[in-house]
DNA sequence: TTAGGTGCAAATAGTTTGCCAGGAA
DNA sequence: TTCCTGGCAAACTATTTGCACCTAA
């Protein structure tokens, strides 16, 4: 039984290379990382993660290689309201851009799709007159636990 | 004829009064020039306008008054989708959110209000049972003169 | 073979902190 | 008078650049 597509691994690999990219093994040890990354990461945790497959791994290569990725439009920067200082988070590019919530008092980060946020796309798209190429959506605030918890965060 | 109320000079320095914090010299010029700026300024041009007044001000004090009227919810803090490092800007509050489309291009940062940005706000409170603080929607693209001419910029 | 990629060191950008003197309330 | 605030210097975090060597195609 075969994975959903987007969970092949590799994917970002194929998509480098079909635009004739060359494939180095450091290459291909960040792309391994940010294709399996369950959650967010900023570029410190890309290398720590990278660096357990390949302990060599330079640091500036880590954001050589994510400017690659932005420069093609394979991965999305974030900042998650800068909640942890001004370090960028990364995630691969979804089909159907989302929404991140962020928790001020306990730091969860929650996606959301919406058909609402699809049509107000569309609408800038045609009001304004502009071509969208890349969106960010970040909402600050507080989640169902914490709003209605009183006990101190932890 | 009075200005309409959302232009009156010192409507930050009354806020900030009211809630009980001192006003010296220095926080009157930055809130002055913070109040009359007609586009979004970082950090740097801020000190900059405020010097013009007060040649004293430090750059650190530019920063201290920011935060503090960040944490009071007075001003928000914007990326605009870093095309000019990581710098960030800042605007007063507005009453009603506002989207900020930034063309890749020219660099134009515009502005919209939208009926559906305020339904995709209510829903995500009321779906995700989140209760926002701060949204930031920025687009990044291409705006109707760059999108449409071949001409190279400036 | 060779253009493009890597590692190392150093530089840079933006912002924050420590500390003591100064001024608003 | 009493904290709160400001200025200066230094620290800090995240990221980028210069350059010589290396390697995928």
């Amino acid at each position: 039984m075969p994975l959903p597509e987007t969970e092949i691994p590799g994917r970002l690999q194929a998509e480098l290379m079909s635009r004739g990219l060359r494939m180095t093994r450091q290459r291909r040890t960040i792309l391994s990382v940010v294709e399996t990354a369950k959650q967010h990461l900023d570029a410190s945790q890309l290398l720590r993660r990278a660096r357990r497959l390949d302990p060599q791994i330079d640091r500036v290569t880590v954001y050589r290689t994510l400017g690659l990725l932005k420069r093609h439009g394979l991965i999305d920067e974030l900042d998650l309201m800068h909640m942890q200082g001004e370090k960028h988070f990364y995630e691969r590019r979804p089909q159907r851009d989302h929404i991140h919530m962020a928790c001020l008092r306990c730091g969860k980060i929650t996606e959301f799709e919406s058909d609402l946020f699809d049509r107000l796309k569309g609408q800038i798209q045609r009001d304004c007159r502009f071509h969208i190429v890349v969106t960010r959506l970040e909402v600050g605030g507080y989640c169902a636990q914490c709003r209605t918890t009183d006990q101190p965060k932890d």
